[in-house]
DNA sequence: CATGAATGAGTCTTCATTCAT
DNA sequence: TATGAATGAAGACTCATTCAT
């Protein structure tokens, strides 16, 4: 009875399961060079499961590329429109959150992967530019607005570009992606700078 | 005439035509999807032409890889060298050349490239560290520490993070070959955006 | 019915297929002559079925050859293990069990498969060196010293050069593969004239 | 003038330099894996100079086969029809020629070669049957039937069946290629033991 | 549902042979 | 004659996908 407690599992686990395998070697592989055998390996079932889960390889990639972003981005969402928070305090938390949840774990490897193969898969690209890039732009967008209106930002501009706040991010993955083990990046500083560099210095701040 | 001159070509001339079918065709699909043979109909010559070239299909990438940089960055040192040159200035024309020399041509595409692949070409990575980044962060430092010493820079620390410099370049290029199609972004305004963030105005210049 | 019962079948079964057209296709065309496809064909199955049971070519070659000696050499253990039987009789009976298994059979195209490739695969050289020479070697230097201690070798010396025995064997299949088209060789004659040149006559036989 | 001392040769040198290089090389690695060009390159000439001399890879193979055999088989038969030497030091003669100028030579893997690609090159089998084995044969059966006369022989039908003699000598060969590294074989022990099988002792000499 | 043996299209790479120079 | 760049057929091996069990 024992033996055979793996078989037949809840259906949303079994899929999630495979998520997770395929997310752990697309991250270190790349989506070429990850075979689905070595997905199923990974997630404890046969091959042909996985079939029963995904119709091909390429829905395992934008399953899982567009499962990845939603909770990140509540999170995000819930701060941002906290307007009790101050603008600097906003980004400043969004950037700690970059840190920690992202450049600090294994879903750098997965914005990597996103960046490199979603050029190839419209459907991804599609859905986060509208459920991210769209609903993140807009909540930097209002974010910087009211800092604007409060006279924080050393360019008010700023506010009309409000990619330019994800910038660092990107290329603090792409840092510890490529050049990390040649040269290491403190992420920390790096955000901490081009927060002083966005904002001005908070009353009471020594500059 | 031109139709049988196929035949025994200057074998730089050769190299240079089988790199630039590589080119355009990794741009366009990626390492892996790109087929050597594919390659050899596009430099319009046999599959096993481009062996006698290159060793195997990764020479092919890593050779394109290391010739790209070197051009571009001379320019950019030359430029960033001279010192009757404003900082602000050569930062401006930095992103000029950018926006100009690689956001507005394929080189873009070959950018990415390296973002996506990089990782898995150790051979490219270090190259890349050690000839490009190291260069150009050098260069920046310098031109930033000089805007610092004449108090020029909004935030002085930015000299220590030449890396955002670059950040808004990385950010566009990601940009442009994800989400273009959906939304425009226009890169003269991120830059200038940028400038004018990094940059107290000049005197003389309205705000 | 036979028809397409061709999937799933037991492992053993098909790799012994395998083989068996492996086999076939050596003998037949020596080794870089023979194509895996052809061996799959040959077999009734699919190319890449061949990768689901051996590694390689090589592996193939290999398994072929180390498969091929011990139940062979058995019986012959058997028989020259066998004290009752007079040393003239096995060495007899062991030519006769050559002429018959190996020189009247397709065996003896493996074995010249093993002469032409043996060097060019360590890994079955030595293989047979210790597991069929080796023990072989034994077994013969056994019996020809019985042989020598009952003064029934017409030089008792061969009892220290036991590779002697064989050698007729191996002239043998070397004929048969490349003259016997221009010149029967007849091998039980052979082996009679041999071993009488070996051994004394027996008691009550005619010279 | 000494520039260019190295085209234009001797049509018959350079033949010859091409078979002994196509010799070297056959010799170590076989005939599949024997590369055209590699043969070029230890003659010292080009791809293509190659098939000035020769038609294909096979008529390396085949001439150089062919050419072989003759100036050994020459010196063998001076030394059998030469009715004033006994026929047991014909044999001894021709086994001390064969362990010195094949076996201890690179000649034996050409030997070996033959014994193992001369199946597929019907041309070379047919060949050397006629004019290497008949002619061989039946010089040994000639000195055989003399030692028979004379009474040496331990067993006369032993000149029924010449091919008895060079049996040793291909066992040895065949050992050599494939043993030797696991288990020395000391041919001069093996020609002399099977020298002593066949013959009676000579007057004079003690057993 | 789950399995994993079977499939065969797809790709890299090699190398005998040709032929313009 | 000599060269060696160019060719392209050939073959080993991979892996996404199917499907009988």
């Amino acid at each position: 009875m024992t033996e055979k407690t793996r078989r037949r599992r809840d259906p949303e686990e079994r899929r999630a399961e495979i998520l997770a395998a395929a997310f752990a070697l697309f991250s270190e592989r790349g989506f070429a060079a990850t075979r689905i055998e070595d997905v199923a390996a990974r997630a404890g079932i046969a091959k042909g499961t996985v079939y029963l889960h995904f119709p091909d390889k390429e829905a395992l990639f934008t399953s899982l590329a567009s499962g990845m972003a939603s909770p990140l981005l509540a999170r995000m969402a819930e701060m941002a429109n906290n307007d009790r928070i101050p603008p600097k305090s906003v980004i400043a938390g969004l950037y700690a959150m970059a840190d920690s949840e992202i450049l600090g774990t294994d879903r750098r490897h997965m914005l990597r992967l996103l960046i490199s193969e979603g050029q190839f898969f419209p459907v991804v690209a599609e859905f986060y530019h509208r459920n991210v890039l769209s609903v993140g732009l807009a909540l930097l967008r209002r974010v910087l607005e009211r800092a604007a209106e409060r006279g924080e930002l050393r360019n008010p501009k700023v506010a009309e570009v409000p990619q330019l706040v994800f910038a660092p991010v990107l290329m603090s993955i792409i840092w510890k992606s490529l050049f990390e083990p040649y040269e290491h990046l403190d992420t920390k500083t790096v955000f901490a700078t081009f927060l002083e560099t966005l904002f001005l210095p908070s009353e009471g701040e020594a500059s």
